[in-house]
DNA sequence: GATAACGTTTACGTTAACGTCAACATCCGG
DNA sequence: CCGGATGTTGACGTTAACGTAAACGTTATC
């Protein structure tokens, strides 16, 4: 069962960005390839961790909490203390991602207000150019 | 009933900011607030847009995006034309905005899981330093 | 009337997240 | 063997969103 494995402009198409975001992303560390030569292959791992920072990306979060994020889900670790802290860690993420929740069900509600008001405007009294 | 007014340092204490990124907001045309001499006066619609846009940055919006979707409150139109092109926005933003309680959820989920394992391994096998 | 406390303008500095370009390597079909 | 297509490594450029600092005005207060 020999890992599926990806070359750089396969999943820069896949997920739509540049291949200069996802060398980009290695520079930083955040993921590491393995190599053939000079080029880059990517195993399912690597792909997974890609999708993860870009899922991380489009709710705002920077580059590092990326990572912070990614991190949490590879606890690696069976001391109390570290288990302990990893739970606080979780905990604020959590309280975050739920004031984004809220901000987002906020502007949702003032977009349906926004288009009820509208679609009267059009029903009732709009005027053509 | 003469409105409340605020100073800069007032708002920028209330939503924990600098007066440094009221006054960028200002540069950037995202603010109008009158004046009094030199100094800034702001109303409580001038207080409800600093609030908006915010609320956008906490979302990974740009500042650019809060605009537009500030100004999707504020149609004054009523042109056909104009009042559809506004509802293909809204729904444009809705979309986003899907996308986003989407991740969030996701997320929200992993952390779930991350919880879970370690309260799992908190109460077995863990050990201490 | 000196000195804080707060505000103002102007201007340069900084960081994150890439974009862009040059110069070179590798591989593959004709 | 050669010309694309694709990949690689620098290296510098760019944009957004402020930070920081200097130099100055206004007001309150002791």
């Amino acid at each position: 069962m020999s890992q599926r494995t990806y070359n750089i402009s396969e999943l820069a198409g896949e997920f739509g960005v540049t291949t200069r975001t996802i060398r980009f992303y290695e520079e930083k560390g955040l993921i590491a390839p393995r190599r053939e030569g000079r080029r880059r292959i990517y195993c399912p791992a690597d792909r997974v961790r890609i999708k993860l920072i870009l899922r991380g990306r489009r709710i705002g979060m920077t580059l590092q909490e990326c990572v912070e994020v990614i991190d949490l889900y590879d606890p690696s670790t069976n001391n109390v203390q570290q288990l302990h802290s990893l739970l606080d860690r979780v905990n604020e993420r959590r309280s975050k991602l739920l004031q984004q929740k809220t901000d987002i069900d906020d502007m949702l509600a003032g977009l349906a207000e926004v288009e009820t008001l509208a679609k009267a405007a059009l029903a009732g009294g709009a005027h053509r150019q």
